[in-house]
DNA sequence: GTGAAAGCGCTAACAG
DNA sequence: CTGTTAGCGCTTTCAC
């Protein structure tokens, strides 16, 4: 590999003038510069970015760490995070944790040892591994779930106005007696999600029947045994179930359908996030996006603004409005009834 | 950031022994490797892989280069290379492409200034875009597709194979009227399937009806307008449908629907590559798996060893076995009516 | 405007 | 076994 050193020799300049012309960084004579530039060409020269990292002590890299990249909920993010990268010179490092927490450490540890510039964590729910990142003294934006009180950098949905919207559609097609499949109240889209159900269904009229409240995780597995449990210890079924995410909601409907209960016809269920599966599962699921593809986007566009600016800029929260997906799950034309 | 420097003058011992105790590269006594080592936990002391990268001229870093990361194809292949390299140590940088191709020329050009140490690129089939990757003069191995006459380091599935899988399994149904969906004839992996296609369908004495052989692309798109196509022109319509990839078949069955035509009851269809996806479609398909974990695993174990082998290894191409997975596209209960 | 020289943080001879 | 030293390839003052 060619260096500047044999730029400088071939073209006859110095070294300061052959990075000059590199980087734009200085007036450097027509001539010079061409005889530079053909050098560059002749011996086929690129900058050896390692050494210019150390130098300028920034390596253009950043990382970005997701719990499992096999979540359809991912692909769009990274792809939006990826596509900013790439406009502006960036490489990312992608951190998949496999849903082993430890591994988090590991990964913070090598991505400080790369000198990278930034990273972007997706949901990050607990203080404890807040603490950790902190402590890398790395810049870093969080995206989608956010630990208790945090308010730093961060990107992500209006976790109550998600329910609500899921909650009215419901409403709207004539449900009353709604089921709600939510999340483990540890993290806090769960506990938003939560609430923005129980105030919706109040907002509405409507009674929320506390047998009808499950906790669980954001897996098809805590859907599907949910709704074993409800169909075992609940007496008067739903008509309805607002699921916490679209993957609880497939779990939900596999239940059901073992169970012989049809959806949409005798129980509507909607998701909540519009995964990528959802618009051709089994029944094409009705549910609310959260364009996470514009979320990663956004978190790396934030990322990049904090890299940049020399002082401690003020945090930003970006908060995404979501919107309505209306598939096949809560009864396409039983809205007609109703309306 | 503390330095090497900082640890040495803080242990009181030369830049070397410390240089020592962090790569036991050499013996260091009991006494001085403890005031070393504490000296980096007072510090909070990491070395700076950048600089070490200059100075070895090695980045423990690979790219992997994917066309596009919301196929549902990528995300087992990229979390099987990440799942090995995490285990050495490796850092890996995404470069998702979007399918815009000329992304390639950039990706490549900024991994060469990066220095990284490989390169996994999946699904390069021409001779065009091999050129440029030998070009960087990067060590690689390319991932599913492969480029004609390609005799170089190479972990892919057995195409041919998987056709005939999918075929015996519709003939084992008792399906005799098959069309074939096909993908782009510029890609070896869709010569593969097709050639498999055919010759499996001759060894069990049926013939193959060429106004049933569609070409397309690896799309929901072209396997929804081919089978749009076929129920326009053609008189007979086949009892079941072979598809060279599961998206395609995604796409013939959103066409059949459509056109009120059932699946498997008055079609079955069969897809190939079994994506994550397939398992819980509008109707579970029937697919052949290519356990693209797997191939992920063994394309960047490969590529370790390639970076590792000081002399120039010879080639190795890892064809992996793919196998059938049964599911409701193909009619579930008729088999027993066969067998 | 151009060139010489120092140094980013680390490794690896080489002496001692 | 430990310490000194010379770079890795690049950027950036600072003289000229």
């Amino acid at each position: 590999m060619a260096t500047m050193k044999d730029i400088s020799k071939k073209a006859n300049v110095s070294l300061s003038t052959v990075s000059a012309v590199i980087n734009q960084s200085a007036y450097v004579s027509p001539e010079l510069t061409k005889r530079v530039q053909d050098a560059i060409a002749e011996l086929n020269y690129r900058p050896n970015a390692v050494a210019r990292s150390l130098k300028k002590k920034s390596t253009n890299t950043i990382g970005v760490i997701v719990t499992d990249i096999l979540n359809p909920f991912y692909p769009p993010m990274i792809k939006g995070i990826e596509d900013v990268a790439f406009d502006h010179n960036f490489n990312v490092i992608l951190c998949n944790t496999s849903n082993e927490h430890r591994r988090i450490s590991t990964y913070l540890e090598l991505m400080l040892e790369k000198q990278i510039d930034g990273l972007l964590l997706a949901n990050i729910a607990t203080t404890e591994d807040l603490k950790e990142i902190e402590k890398t003294g790395l810049k870093y934006v969080l995206i989608n779930r956010k630990p208790p009180f945090y308010d730093k950098n961060f990107v992500g949905i209006n976790n109550i106005l998600s329910t609500e919207l899921a909650v009215n559609h419901l409403v709207g097609q004539g449900y009353k007696r709604i089921a709600f499949f939510g999340g483990n109240l540890k993290i806090n889209t769960a506990r938003e999600r939560r609430s923005g159900f129980i105030s919706c269904m109040n907002q509405n009229g409507l009674e929320v029947d506390p047998t009808l409240i499950f906790e669980g995780e954001y897996t098809l597995e805590s859907g599907y045994t949910n709704v074993k449990k409800m169909l075992k210890e609940v007496d008067a079924l739903p008509d309805a179930i607002c699921a916490v995410s679209d993957v609880v909601a497939f779990g939900v409907i596999k239940g059901l359908r073992e169970a012989g209960i049809r959806v949409p016809e005798d129980i509507a269920v909607i998701g909540n996030d519009n995964s990528a599966f959802s618009e051709n599962f089994l029944v094409p699921l009705s549910s609310v996006d959260h364009s996470t593809y514009e979320m990663g986007k956004l978190s790396m566009e934030l990322l990049l603004q904090i890299i940049k600016e020399k002082h401690e800029i003020t945090p930003r929260q970006i908060i995404l409005t979501p919107s309505l997906v209306v598939r096949e799950s809560c009864g396409y034309e039983k809205k007609h009834w109703v309306q």
